[in-house]
DNA sequence: CTCGCCAAGTTGTATATACAGCTTAGACCA
DNA sequence: TGGTCTAAGCTGTATATACAACTTGGCGAG
């Protein structure tokens, strides 16, 4: 019962996020003014500004003073993660991709998890582990929590099929991303499923993304670290790309 | 020359953020409370508020109501994948950079660096080596290699003082920029200038940069796999974020 | 009809005030 | 000494008010 109160900005807010959760509000629709929020629910204008702004800032809206402030438009970039989706990637080095399921459960979150989801310890999060192959030699193995309410059909997908990834942005549009690149030796799990030698060590990618200001998924992908690589390429705004960037050709490092 | 006034909210932000850069508040620090602020500052206490708040939300301080504002002691995001000054992120986590120069020569270049620079085999490049460390441990080997017309004076900067990728900045304007990230094992060399232990994985940058349409720039950052990590921050274009221009800065990309 | 100006509406910021809830140090008592 | 209670200080939120800057639509002069 006691369903502790929540702030008056934060009702604010979840009006609006529903109105566009519920489609009644689509994109670059006007949003209520700050003075006819301060009517409709009854808050002062401080605290009408404050929802507004914060949304903006989670990316859900788009204000222009002296006009209003209106629902933005975020598409869901395709490039926007150099590898968001394995497969794909896989399949631009014209190589052929396969997945193997090895875990598809429904979990409480504990430590690590919970607190990369931003949830309580307990949650239910969608625990999914896949090994991809390229041309049948394992390049990735994906450890990757889902928050349950996100995706409650996650345990009917069938990931050899379509990728996680693809299976995310498909029901969670992409607002925020994050990513931590560590070298790490393997335990004994990771290297035999990723089939690595003894002593090789492993690119590690943890991955969380937002969605609606909420982080939705959090994953682990290990990479053997004597087939794989992590590129990335930048051109700042406004400059015309001039040659494409050919790959360095990996020898050994001596200095 | 009226320089456009910063909000007051804002700059009670630049105080709190330059006095963590500098190193005068560490992690874990108290921060002045919202009562101090409105004394020092002459600021109301709901625009102490809002800056110490939205700081917060930024990830530079952490607050615990009834005992106050602190300086958040991970700092990891907030600097996208195509990283960063090394001094700086060491600033931003509030600790102490200091670096070592082991070499800095005129050399002719070969093989994979040739090949990496798009340059004929000898041409003239100069070589650096530089050791960063992180309150006194090591934490980065800079194994960089400069087109020599690009720099004529690379040999009289002093490399302890301005790091090689502030230098480069203020010769060469930033026009692409490629980067690849491996985990590897290091040799006896780099283990001993990092202070590695036997067996301990490498996380291995390889960083190309180019200017007037030509390579510039080509370097190999060797991290302790137990030390460091890289992290990435995306946000999809379309998505407005915080306009302030410190963020901008933040962003943009280091050579 | 067109241009320019003005008024209304909107966001952005700033302040003063108020109260609730939490934390901590120190006073006080057994 | 050790436990308890209290007061001070802190953050979190909410409101009322005020002014500045910007946008837009409409109105009136030419």
């Amino acid at each position: 019962m006691s369903a502790l109160q929540k702030p008056r900005y934060q009702q604010v807010k979840d009006l609006i996020i529903g109105r566009i959760s519920r489609g009644e509000l689509q994109p670059a629709d006007r949003v209520p003014s700050e003075n006819e929020l301060v009517e409709s629910m009854k808050v002062s204008r401080m605290t009408a500004n404050r929802a507004l702004r914060e949304l903006t800032d989670e990316g859900y809206l788009h204000r222009v003073a002296g006009s209003g402030t209106f629902v933005a438009d975020f598409r869901a970039g395709s490039h926007v993660l150099e590898v968001q989706n394995i497969a794909e990637e896989i399949a631009a080095r014209g190589h052929g991709h396969s997945a193997e399921t090895l875990r598809q459960s429904l979990q409480h979150a504990r430590g690590e998890v919970a607190r990369a989801l931003h949830v309580e310890q307990g949650t239910d999060v969608f625990h999914v582990l896949v090994v991809h192959r390229e041309n049948g030699l394992p390049i990735q193995l994906e450890d990757r929590y889902v928050v349950a309410d996100f995706a409650p059909d996650c345990l009917d997908q069938d990931f050899s099929r379509i990728t996680p990834s693809a299976y995310l942005t498909a029901i969670a549009p992409l607002q925020e991303a994050e990513q931590v690149v560590r070298a790490a030796q393997p335990n004994a799990a990771v290297r035999k499923h990723l089939n690595m030698r003894d002593g090789e060590p492993c690119l590690v990618v943890l991955r969380r993304t937002w969605s609606r200001g909420r982080p939705v998924t959090f994953g682990r992908l290990h990479h053997p670290g004597s087939r794989y690589e992590l590129t990335g390429h930048y051109t700042p705004p406004g400059t015309p790309r001039s040659t494409s960037a050919d790959v360095v050709e990996l020898e050994k490092l001596e200095q």
